[in-house]
DNA sequence: TTTGTAATAT
DNA sequence: CATATTACAA
């Protein structure tokens, strides 16, 4: 099935022979990307008609390992064009256009393009996008374990932003038409319509959920509070007793740790932490701000306090650039081509922790310990942020809206997310979800071709789940201008490399030589 | 049976 | 760590 060998008899280069159907009306641009790609090594197909690429894509479903097509055509929508193939053939696809309208690149990647390209395209794009292939076989090998039973992985992670020349915005294989794997494991209500999440999804707390988290407790009453309530009230339908109930203890464990001190007299009660602990009139005056609106009582903006000043303190912005996953990866073996990716039979096990992007973030985790002092701005955001109020900060320009659902940032599996909103009440941000999800995620990390991008780019491709809920989009791009300019900082000062030099053949020769093993 | 919680696991 | 899972009692 994954079996779409490389017609080129060379498998000693790598990239070479990849398959690659274009689609675009313009001949000119036609003849310019089949110059490039030749020039690539890739065996070109052309086709000035969407109707006629479906095709002949649908003549050889194994005729092709890639395409890229533009977005409008006259006889067919790209992005029509992009849902068939995503649907019939699963092939990544890459879409193109000249404009690079932002609604329009998130409906190609809303539809499951792999990627965007602007044009005029350049050929460090195209010699890279033999990786949306290669990646998208890992995928598919990863799906297939998944439903051979095993246990889930636990994806978590912050997002990156756009590359810097603006022109590759690299996205997700996530075909959001993508052909459903068929077996499922039993458990897991949740989403059964993604196949990148396949695997069961570990909660994560966002500033979003907490916040409800925190208006369900108050709107209950500190004395009453229990799971079960709070789960109701939060309403949010994916959600689990067990999450809740998991989540409240925490949040009060967390809140005695508090190594400022809190007032924790030795309470033999349980429910003591939620209950006492009234923190001094001054952090609560600092840390409550954003939730007062919510409700009612004093007594509630205290609790707040407790919950902002020690919990939402990982939220905060200043902690995007802490890039972390953990995860299993599939070992590859790249010594043979494509068409020796480890297909649902073999496996070899290789655990990569804590991989941060090598090249990229390297400053990661770390950085936020210490004080980088080239990073006048960081700092400074730190320290107002994470020092003072943390992000509530943030939320506090974000008023907690009375919509509910709405803002439902579990981005972790939109699909399901959404699926569930619109059970409760017909709405869905899923659009917005959706996109932003693979701008997070997909975004960033230019498919290079370099070991190490390699290795980010399979990160990537298993990270859908960005902790960088929708919330702090909005927060950003349209509550607080200011900060803007400081985002793609934030984000993503890291990749920088320069694709340039990447492109020799000895690069290829490096990774075949266990690179991975 | 359902719910809340403590303990324990990942 | 933060969150999940388990076990058990109310």
């Amino acid at each position: 099935m994954v079996e779409s060998g490389f017609s080129s008899p060379r498998h000693d280069a790598f990239p070479a022979g990849l398959r690659v159907l274009v689609v675009d009306d313009d001949p000119t641009w036609l003849k310019i990307l089949e110059k490039m790609l030749k020039k690539c090594s890739y065996e070109v197909t052309t086709c000035g008609l969407a109707r006629d690429a479906l095709s002949l894509l649908r003549e050889r479903k194994d005729g092709y390992d890639i395409v890229i097509s533009d977005v409008n055509m006259p006889d067919m929508d790209g992005f029509k064009l992009l849902e068939h193939v995503g649907l019939e053939m699963d092939l990544p696809v890459i879409m193109m256009s000249v404009d690079g309208e932002t609604s329009r690149v998130m409906k190609g990647v809303q539809h499951g393009a792999c990627d965007y390209l602007l044009k005029p395209i350049r050929m460090k794009e195209l010699r890279n996008i033999w990786q949306h292939v290669f990646r998208k076989k890992i995928h598919e090998v990863r799906d297939i374990e998944s439903l051979e039973g095993n246990e889930g992985l636990q994806m978590t992670r912050s997002g990156s932003d756009l590359v810097d020349d603006g022109h590759l915005l690299s996205g997700e294989d996530m075909n959001s038409a993508r052909k459903r794997k068929d077996a499922e494991n039993k458990h897991d209500d949740r989403d059964l319509s993604d196949p990148s999440s396949t695997k069961k999804a570990r909660v994560v707390w966002t500033v979003d959920l907490h916040q409800k988290f925190v208006k369900a407790v108050n709107q209950i009453g500190f004395d009453k509070v229990g799971p079960k309530k709070i789960l109701d009230l939060m309403n949010v339908p994916w959600l689990t007793r067990e999450n809740v109930a998991s989540h409240l203890q925490n949040v009060d464990l967390n809140h005695e740790g508090d190594k400022k001190g809190i007032t924790s007299a030795p309470v033999a009660e349980p429910k003591g932490a939620l209950s006492i602990d009234i923190p001094d009139p001054h952090k609560a005056q600092s840390s409550q701000i954003s939730f007062d609106h919510s409700l009612g009582s004093v007594d509630s903006g205290l609790k707040f306090a407790l919950f902002n000043s020690t919990n939402q303190t990982r939220y905060s912005w200043s902690e995007i650039p802490e890039i972390q996953f953990k995860q299993e990866c599939e070992p590859l073996q790249l010594e043979n081509g494509f068409s020796q990716l480890p297909l649902p039979g073999s496996q070899h096990q290789v655990q990569t922790e804590y991989l941060q992007p090598a090249a990229s973030i390297s400053s990661g985790p770390s950085i936020t310990e210490k004080e980088v002092s080239s990073r006048p701005l960081y700092d400074e955001y730190r320290s107002n942020h994470v020092k003072h109020l943390s992000p509530t900060e943030a939320v506090d320009l974000f008023p907690v809206p009375s919509r509910n659902q709405t803002l439902n940032n579990q981005v972790f599996n939109p699909i399901s997310a959404t699926t569930s909103s619109m059970k409760n009440q017909g709405i869905s941000l899923n659009d917005l979800e959706f996109a932003q999800r693979n701008l997070n995620g997909g975004v960033g990390v230019p498919i290079a071709s370099l070991s190490e991008d390699l290795q980010f780019c399979w990160l990537q491709g298993e990270c859908y789940a960005m902790n960088i809920g929708l919330q702090d989009f909005e927060c950003i791009e349209y509550n607080d201008p200011a900060p803007i300019a400081e985002i793609p900082f934030l984000l993503y000062d890291a990749p920088r490399f320069d694709h340039e030099h990447l492109f020799d053949p000895t690069e290829y020769a490096a990774i075949d030589q266990g690179l991975f093993a």
